[in-house]
RNA sequence: GUGGGAGUAGCUCAACUGGCAGAGCACCGGACUGUGGCUCCGGACGUUGCGGGUUCGAUUCCCGUCUCCCACCCCA
């Protein structure tokens, strides 16, 4: 038997009700924001992740799904292409390539698959789906103020209260600017250097490739060193110091509830000053349910002009995963099971159906050979609210018996009336 | 990529130290010829993940492999 590949997996009814339900209300929240949709290719040249999210990542140096794309010519080498493992440097290529600068403040939103060939566990797949968001444009549009960060943040508040999803948690830090960055680095690299022997091999090998990321070190042993390490919130410069304070001051004024955490670095190179994670109890070890931050070098790395942004990508899997355990089912079930009764009536079933469809009534069709038992066991079990019974006597006095399947009740009603009668019983 | 656990009917799971692969739920049919849910009776259902080995005999023991789960790594 083939099956899906490792990692991926084929999402079914019901389950995929509840995706559209999230996606539903998610393009909601997004429209109340002015978001406007944005899709952009699954596959992408290499080179756009290598020089966007970093090289050294683990991302770009392992996890891509990269090939050698054919060549149509012998003069012409196969271009290297990668399945886009996050969507937020594609948005940001096509924000050149259009020069999407010309209108000013840009707020995108992307719905979409990605791909890491990573080993897989609960919520987290190879393919998997994320529900982002990107706020860019000139500087001049006001890309750069907090505003924008707050807002962004407030938005997801907003978004996953809407959906229900209890106990969130976000956690905020500012990863600090370029410049200051540089100057931490080597302040913690040099912090580093005497300690370092004594942590875990594995938190060595950050300290030397990465060293902002020794922070994420869970080793416990390690626990005591990591907290004497210099903190980036100590080396900010003035403005993003203040930028990062003004962002704080503006979710206390909306209500929205959060915890400074010095320790959290984003893994992808191009975050710089906000950077943010949203967290939920119910997900084990894969616990961030979103993750974001601002990326105001990303545009000019890639060629294109100064354009601040500040972005997030919600892991659509593990949000959905999140909200099985807090939301009821919401598949809509059928309004209404007809059943023709013998031969003949496969026709007059198929007129009826037709006519209740364009008013907007979901209908399920039996068929004439079932015995009317089978086709009122089949309504009760698709959970279909009404019955309507389509035989000869009904046929001839055009008027439907139509059985309440919840209470059992059973009324004959003239066919003109059968789809008003359906749904003003909601 | 590393370490550990698990794969048996559509689903949830049994099957003692190796001895005829089972139950509940779900499904199909009947009791009941145009009236569901309850009840009763019957039915179908399996390459025991896959491949090899040991054995008279393997779901069971051994090796390999695949997939899922847990943790790490990393991240959404």
């Amino acid at each position: 038997m083939i099956k899906a590949v490792r990692g991926t997996r084929d999402l079914l009814p019901p389950e995929t009700a509840l995706w559209n339900f999230v996606e539903a209300a998610v393009r909601d929240v997004f429209r109340a924001y002015n978001f406007h949709e944005v899709r952009t290719p699954i596959f992408e040249s290499t080179e756009l992740f290598s020089r966007s999210v970093g090289e050294e990542t683990d991302i770009v140096s392992k996890e891509m799904y990269t090939w050698e794309d054919r060549s149509r010519a012998e003069s012409e080498r196969g271009q290297s292409l990668t399945l886009r493992p996050e969507n937020t440097a594609g948005v940001v290529r096509a924000y050149i390539e259009h020069k999407l600068w010309d209108r000013g403040l840009n707020k995108l939103y992307y719905i979409g698959p990605q791909f890491r060939r990573e080993r897989p566990q609960k919520g987290r797949y190879r393919q998997f789906y994320q529900i982002g968001a990107e706020v860019i444009g000139p500087p001049s549009a006001g890309s750069e103020s907090p505003a924008r960060d707050a807002e962004v943040l407030e938005l997801l508040a907003t978004l996953l209260d809407r959906l229900g999803i209890k106990n969130w948690n976000l956690e905020l830090n500012s990863v600090g600017c370029p410049n200051d960055r540089a100057v931490y680095n080597e302040a913690l690299r040099k912090a580093l250097e005497p300690v370092v022997g004594q942590m875990d091999a594995d938190c060595q090998r950050r300290a030397v490739t990465n060293p902002l990321r020794v922070f994420d070190c869970k080793v416990p042993a390690d626990q005591p060193i990591i907290d004497k390490l210099p903190r980036i919130s100590e080396y900010l410069d003035e403005p993003c110091r203040q930028h990062f304070q003004q962002v704080q001051e503006i979710l206390n004024a909306v209500g929205v509830r959060f915890s400074l955490s010095d320790r959290l670095v984003r893994g992808l190179d191009y975050y710089t000053r906000t950077a943010f994670e949203f967290t939920h109890g119910a997900l084990g070890a894969q616990n961030a349910i979103l993750g974001g931050g601002r990326y105001d070098g990303l545009s000019e790395s890639l060629g294109g002009p100064p354009a601040p942004g500040i972005g997030f990508a919600i892991g659509e899997d593990r949000l959905v995963l999140a909200l099985k355990e807090s939301a009821e089912a919401v598949q809509r079930k059928p309004d209404v099971y007809i059943a023709p009764l013998g031969a003949g009536m496969d026709r007059e079933a198929a007129r009826l159906a037709r006519e209740m469809r364009r008013h907007d009534v979901v209908v399920e069709l039996g068929d004439e050979s079932f015995r009317l038992k089978k086709s009122l066991e089949t309504a009760s079990k698709i959970g279909a609210r009404f019955a309507l019974i389509v035989g000869e006597n009904e046929v001839k006095s055009a008027s439907f018996a139509l059985k309440n399947l919840e209470t059992g009740e059973q009324v004959s009603v003239p066919r003109a009336e059968l789809a008003q009668k359906i749904q003003s019983s909601h």
